[in-house]
Parts: C-alpha cells; structure tokens; sequence
DNA sequence: ATATTTTAAGAACACCCGTGCTATTATATA
DNA sequence: TATATAATAGCACGGGTGTTCTTAAAATAT
C-alpha cells in the first residue's frame, strides 16, 4: 500500500507530538510547538486535523494500537494465564521503548489520566475505557489462573489486579521522577512476590 | 498574632488555589483563573507573589506543611514503627479531606510529579525533595521495625517502602479515574496483606 | 484627625493560543 | 505534459498569558 505524502507527514507529526506530549502532557500540548518541532507553519499542521481535541484523540488513539501491539497481543500466543500475565510483567515496563516514536518522557498514558480525571469529554472516555480495559485483563487473567489450578483459590484478582496496576504505577513515578535506577528491579521483585504468594502449594 | 489584611487575603488565595491546582494542576494554573474565583483583578492578585513560579511554590509548601500535620507528625506519638506505618496506611488516603483547604480534583503532589517531572526546577526540587523524604521515611520505619523484631529480617525495606508508595498511587487512580469505589478497600487489603506476609512468627 | 504605608485596580506590554480564510505551491492523475 | 487535486504557508481574528507601572482607595500607625 503506497501512503500518499499527506499520510506521510501526518504520521510524522503524529510521531513528533506523541513525544512532546510525553514530556508535557496531552493538554499542555500546543500547536505551535509541535509545528516547530516539524518545522511547519501552525496551520498547515492544523490542516490534518479539525481541532486540537482530534489532534489528542489521534495520538491516544496511536499510542493504545501500539501498547496493545507491543503489550497485549504478544500474550496471547500463550495459553497458560499466568504466563501471560509474567509475559505482561516483562513487556509492560518501558514498552514505549519499543514502539516506533518516542517517548522521553514516559508513559503518556499516566500523565493523560491525571490531567484529564477532571476534565469530561471524549479523550477522558476514550482514556478511562482503554485503561479499565487493562485492568479488568488482568483481573480476568488472574480469575482463569485460580480456575484452572495455577494460582490459590483464595486469591481475590479484583485486588491481584489492583496490586499489579499500582506497581506499574510506582515504577513509573519511582523511575521517572524519583530518580531511583533500581524502580525496574523493585517492580519485578513485588511482582515476583505476588506470583509466589498465590501459587498453589504442591 | 494579629493577621494584617493582606496575609489574611494572601491564605485565602492560597487556599482557593490549591483547590484549583487539583483540579487543573500547578502548571496549567492561571492566575487569571484564580483572580476569578477569588474575585479580585489579575494585578491586585499578582501583587502577591513575585512571580508565578513563587505563587506555585508557596501552594506547594502550603499542602506540604499541612500533609505533615495530617499524616506524618501523628505517628510521632507512637513508639511502635509497625504501628506508625498502620497509622500512616490510615491516614494517607483522603488526607486531603482533612486539610482546611478543599482538593476536590483529589492529592495534588502526584499531578505535580508528572507535571515536572521533565521541568528542572525549584518547583521540582522542592517536590522531589519532600517525595523522596517520604519514601525514605517510610524505608526508616520498616527498617526499624525489623530491627525491633517486629517484621521479619528477610523484607527489604526498600522493596517495602516500594510496595507502600505504589499502592498509594494504585488507589489514587482507581479512586479518582477508574471510579472504583472500592478502591480504598482494595488500598487497605494490600497493605494489611503487606503486614501479614512480613510479620515474624510465633 | 492626620500622615503614612499597605493593598488593590486599571491599563498596557509583548507574546502565545486555536482556528478560519485565502492564496500558492507541490503532487497525482489523465 | 496539461489539468485537477491535495498539501502547505501566510495572514488575521479574538482571546488568554504573565508581568509592569501608575494611580486610587483602604488600612494602619501616629
């Protein structure tokens, strides 16, 4: 398939403001500075998009394909739930690192959630339904591990995906803004732990 | 201690503002928007602060020194450090609500780390500053606490302080974004279980 | 009651914002 | 290669930004 050199460029700004976004945010994200980061005028950027909104929804929009391409689908080559879930473990630190823009700032998507948790409209809904939908994954993962005998009966995966979401979370912010170069290290110790907690004895 | 009426307008800014900076953040914050809902002109505000930067750093250490009072200086009293980290486990989530300010958009310090967390600054020193401190001091307790032979000597207190802080977060964003309303109870449940994995024998 | 200092408002500053309109240039198609 | 179409730039708009300076009013001290 041949991409006419409007789809070309849109791609390129895509790619240049999820960057910037992840160091700013989505909502402090202006036109201009993208434009300068592409060097284009203000409103031949803005021609690919009809408003700002869109714009945001479209780099949301770009960086879930690719968290779920890098993230997601890779589990689902496994049949076993907790395999899944440990590849999850390994492939959800840094995954920006692997998709084709860059992401200097870290995951847009923890910034994105704070910036608009008060702010109605349909990039929080578009953010709530791809971030819940994560969660309720794992839950739903750790909910066939104890059906199929791989974790304890009595493990509740409400607070076992709890428990893993807010360790990716405190990765994040332990990495990025704490500073701590061991932040990688300690996600894996507390989620190593948590498998081991609910293992089922043999 | 008799208030002159510009400090007396001054903590009512502040607290107006606070309350603002959890909803749109300390960056997005304008003093525009501010001035509206103190119902004052932009000027006669700014006259306040030397800058914005300063009025930034003045909210930031305004809810500082009301965290303290809310959540670490109560467990001052307590000799026990497992004690004192129930007590902090108690206190941490809705502080908040307890501050004679409102924050209705919910904790302002995590916003303003992923705020600045590419921003160098004095904003971002004085907020690193009193994060790292509170992760630190959360690593002291545990440590105590396996010195006093209250908590096994195989927890890493550092992995301790880790596990902590994440779940903070976790709760925070299920809370506020996901709208979990159970989200305290899963925030409680992690952590009980946290004092139940490392408690020494009998 | 007066003098002085503090507090607030008003206007103006240069600058950045998202967006619409118009003209020009580059591309794709015949 | 000529023509139709798509992509981009330029300009202008109303509005918001932090900040400064000047001026009037209000609070405080004498």
């Amino acid at each position: 398939m041949k991409l006419t050199k409007g789809e070309k460029t849109k791609q390129f700004i895509i790619q240049e403001a999820i960057n910037l976004a992840s160091l700013v945010g989505l909502n402090n994200l202006s036109i201009g500075d993208i434009s300068k980061k592409v060097k284009m005028s203000r409103s031949g950027l803005f021609a690919h998009f009809l408003s700002k909104e869109q714009l945001q929804l479209e780099l949301l929009k770009h960086a879930e394909v690719h968290f779920k391409k890098i993230v997601v689908e890779p589990t689902e080559k496994l049949s076993s739930p907790v395999e899944k879930l440990k590849l999850i473990q390994e492939l959800w630190p840094n995954w920006f690192d692997r998709a084709p823009f860059e992401m200097k700032g870290g995951c847009i998507f923890i910034m994105a959630m704070l910036e608009f948790d008060d702010k109605p409209g349909p990039l929080r809904d578009a953010l709530y339904d791809q971030q819940s939908r994560l969660v309720k994954y794992i839950r739903f993962l750790a909910k066939k591990a104890v059906e199929k005998g791989e974790l304890s009966s009595e493990l509740d995966p409400d607070v076992f995906s709890f428990e893993f979401y807010s360790m990716y979370l405190g990765y994040s912010i332990h990495k990025k803004f704490l500073g701590d170069s061991k932040a990688k290290q300690k996600f894996n110790r507390s989620i190593d732990d948590l498998f081991v907690r609910w293992k089922v004895q043999h």
